[in-house]
Parts: C-alpha cells; structure tokens; sequence
DNA sequence: ATGGTAGCGCTGCTA
C-alpha cells in the first residue's frame, strides 16, 4: 500500500498538477495540505472519477487539509475530535480510517518567530496533538500521521543548522513536542531507510533554494509501533518540486506492507 | 542589501 503526504500549497491553483501526479504515482492514500480551499470547494467528485473517496476540511483562504484513499475511507474526523467544531477552529487536521490504518493529516501551524504568539500556538496545538492520539490510541494500533509538520526533527533535515539558530523549525521546545509524540509511539518512517543530510521535502520558493539545494525536510509520515515494522520503503519525490508552478513542497511516500 | 517568490484576493497577510 503506497501512503502519501503532500502539501499542494493552493489545490485550486495546482490541480492538473496534482492530478496528473496521482495518475503518475498510483498512491493508495493521500494526505494534502494547505488545499487553502472552502469546504463545498473541494473537487470530491473530480477525485472520485479518479478512483479516490475523500474527506476535506478546510474554511478558505488559509490552510485546509484531506486524506483521499482508493482503499476505502470510513469513520472521518474534520479537526481534532468528532464533537462539534468550534467556529474558530482552523483547518489543520482531518482523520479517517483507510484500509485498516486510522491515518491522520496534519498541518502543524508555522510559528513564524520565537517571539510570535503564533509560535506558542505552533507548541499547544502540537500538544493537542498528543493528547488527541494518546487519548484515543495505543501505540500498537495502526496510525500514520502524514502532513507538513513546519518541524525539521534534527539537525541533518535543513542545510545549514548555524545559519538557522533562533529561528522556527528547528528550536528545541517544538522539536520536543516532536520528540514526546515519538516517545509515546511513532517512528519517521523516512529515516528507518535513509540515514543522510540534504533530503528535503521543502524548499523556498524565493532565491532558487530548491536548485541550491538549501531546503527543510518538514514533511513527515510518523508511523505507530504497530504499523512500523509494515513499512518497506520510503522517498521524496523531489520531481514533483520541478517545472512550471510547482508547489514549495515535494510528495513524501512511504511503501507499506498492507 | 532583511532581499527574494507564490497564493489569495484586493491590501496586506501568510508562508
């Protein structure tokens, strides 16, 4: 079974690119961020002719994430828990059961800065996180959560550690609320295969960073310790960050034993 | 040289 997390950066503005990208890549799961759509916005009947079942939560201009799955797709959850959203709420997670795996879709608030009350945000509501899986899972059940994290989780996933002291992504309290979820019962299926820098996931747009090669790996597939020994590879397709209009993001997959 | 680019939606915010 072929999982995928891809923040699309606009679905509006990227998708024949998606589409053609799916026809190419054959997921079987996935996860999108940043669909930066409304909600009766989202193209459902467009990916079902496609052969994707899909759930989407997402409030407009910012934001918005979907799982779409060719395995089935039961039991969906827009944001952290069943209850009623809060009319507040942004559309940063969405979760549904496919092919036997509760898969979660995540897009982590960015922080912005040190000092910004968005990155105090950025740690409660990776906090939340924790507290929504750990209280609704054991680490045996089969859970991935897919999605842009705004978390490089060590030094080795950016391309200059000096250069980016002091700065979101890499600061020590967002990398432990990283650390506490992995300690309660996941591992970043991308480096059970690969033990190397300069693999990204993300580059900046401005400056040509993606040819200079300067980029995060902030895009992550957290697998349970039940679903962890199912995986059987994983890459970055950095061919996707190429060409006219790409998104800033590249897809990560991971191949499962499902 | 704290610039640079992209998306949304219409002025500046977000990333």
């Amino acid at each position: 079974m072929r999982l995928v997390t891809w923040n699309v950066n606009s679905l509006k503005a990227r998708l024949e690119r998606v589409s053609d990208w799916i026809i190419e890549a054959q997921p079987d799961i996935l996860c999108l961020q940043e669909t930066k759509m409304k909600q009766d916005a989202f193209p459902t009947d467009h990916f079902a002719n496609l052969g994707y079942e899909s759930v989407h939560f997402g409030t407009g201009q910012w934001n918005g994430v979907a799982i779409l799955s060719r395995v089935g797709l039961e039991n969906p959850i827009r944001g952290f828990s069943a209850q009623e959203l809060a009319q507040d709420e942004e559309a940063r997670i969405v979760s549904a059961t496919c092919g036997g795996i509760r898969v979660v879709s995540v897009y982590v608030p960015n922080g912005r800065s040190l000092d910004d009350d968005h990155y105090k945000y950025k740690l409660e509501w990776m906090n939340r996180l924790l507290h929504s899986i750990s209280g609704q899972h054991s680490s045996k059940d089969k859970i991935a959560i897919c999605g842009d994290f705004n978390i490089a989780p060590d030094d080795i996933d950016v391309y200059d550690p000096k250069a980016l002291v002091g700065m979101t992504h890499v600061s020590e309290p967002e990398r432990n609320s990283l650390k506490q979820l992995m300690e309660w019962g996941f591992k970043d299926s991308f480096r059970k295969f690969y033990s190397s820098d300069r693999l990204y996931s993300w580059w900046d747009y401005r400056g040509g960073s993606f040819h200079k090669g300067i980029g995060m790996r902030i895009d992550l597939i957290l697998v349970s310790l039940g679903l962890a020994d199912s995986c059987l590879g994983s890459l970055i397709d950095r061919n996707a960050r190429k060409g006219q209009q790409p998104s800033d993001h590249a897809p990560v997959v991971v191949e499962l034993d499902e």
